[in-house]
DNA sequence: ATTACTATAGCTCGAGTAG
DNA sequence: TCTACTCGAGCTATAGTAA
């Protein structure tokens, strides 16, 4: 099986029933910086202000979190020890359950013209060099949209929400904001690789998939409005 | 932030002080199934055998895990709510610690032309239809070689090693066995999209990197040995 | 060898409460 | 309000031991 691994043990042990603090705190982005109170946290792990308060000193004197108290709560941010044990945890957790876990999910959609503004967001220079950067693909200048109709792949389209994908940052250009959003590799019709593009403040609602590709899709695939498309979106 | 996610929250309560013998049994292979003894399982989570037995018997009962004892060990098996449980916990901590994870690593290394075997295992099917269906490109019949030679590089490649990448199963054909391995996909040198092929049993040591591609890398990129070539490798 | 019971030692929790 | 101390109750681990 696998070799004794003391190098992450050690610390998962000195963390042991703090782990779930832990947890909680990163959740709520204390990757970052996170001002708490100990009832406010006491809350989400379940138990009183007391035992939170003594977590967060220990927390801090073991090295996983830095903290500063103040009048009214208290700012914590995990350190870079924290975040390791996290990281470590989260290594064994995606070995054992990556197979289990389903690598892909299949949406319906059918083909629709939209307003022609995605090939204006697809070519905004702080969106493609994310592209390139990240999907490793020079985006086709323009959008393919496609209405969900079926149930299943609704749900499937909602599931989509709980996952991170590729995170793509916001910015700002132009004298406006370009909001942030997430894509997900995806394969078009089993053939053309593709990606799900989804803004996190859309216009369209959940109901509708807007895809970037390095090929213009339509022609590739001899697309026209209301042609129903299978897309295999790669979690 | 977070709505209080009442619905996982109380399952990690259940499994308290036991997450970690849980995520020990995972590591170990438990999704499946697996033999183990009280005392291996002791010395993994670092308590003693009687700690260890009675997890196990508190883990069954709270229906995280099946368990049939033997004579000489038990057999293990997490069920569906015990797998559920883990997995909760990991969409946190995927969500919680992917912005922090980098999203890519850069390997350089020099071409090299290899015994021309590449050609025959990337077109053999029963490896060809899973990087159609696991990458969505049709591979060029043949891979690039890559020597790694600096330090970083060699690291780099590594680290790839802890990574679960995109898994390739292995299969039997033509009377033989050809091995399970995995590949991640890959920019090279930022331009042509391509992916990084690891066979758990290779011949080559891991200083060399194989790549595949949609496309003929060496004429796309004008390459001949000796050439030095980035490859961004995405996680 | 195993698993796992019993009894005790030690640890964690939360109520009360101070600053 | 906030944080965080003290201390008794309850929970958890280990040693010894049986099957």
């Amino acid at each position: 099986m696998l070799a004794e691994d003391t190098r992450g043990l050690d610390a998962w042990k000195k963390v042991g029933k703090m782990f779930f603090t832990l947890l909680t705190l990163a959740e709520a982005g204390g990757t970052r910086e996170i001002e708490v109170t100990t009832s406010d946290l006491a809350r989400k792990i379940g138990s009183s202000q007391q035992t939170a308060s003594r977590h967060l000193i220990e927390l801090e004197r073991a090295g996983f979190i830095t903290r500063s108290v103040s009048r009214k709560g208290c700012k914590v941010k995990l350190t870079e020890l924290g975040i390791g044990v996290l990281r470590d945890i989260y290594m064994v957790l995606k070995k054992a359950l990556e197979p289990t876990l389903p690598t892909y999910l299949v949406i319906r959609g059918m083909v629709f013209t939209g307003l022609g503004e995605g090939a204006y967001y697809v070519t905004r220079e702080g969106y493609r060099k994310q592209f390139v950067e990240k999907l490793g693909f020079e985006p086709y200048p323009g959008t393919l949209n496609l209405r969900i109709i079926d149930a299943e792949s609704l749900r499937a389209r909602r599931e989509l929400d709980y996952y991170p994908g590729i995170e793509i940052r916001g910015f700002t250009a132009e004298g406006r904001t370009f909001g942030a959003g997430k894509c997900f590799r995806a394969l078009v019709n089993d053939e053309v690789e593709a990606a799900v593009v989804i803004a996190y403040r859309s216009h369209y609602g959940p109901s509708v998939l807007e895809l970037i590709s390095p090929v213009y899709l339509r022609e590739k695939l001899g697309l026209k409005d209301g042609d129903e498309v299978k897309v295999k979106v790669f979690l």
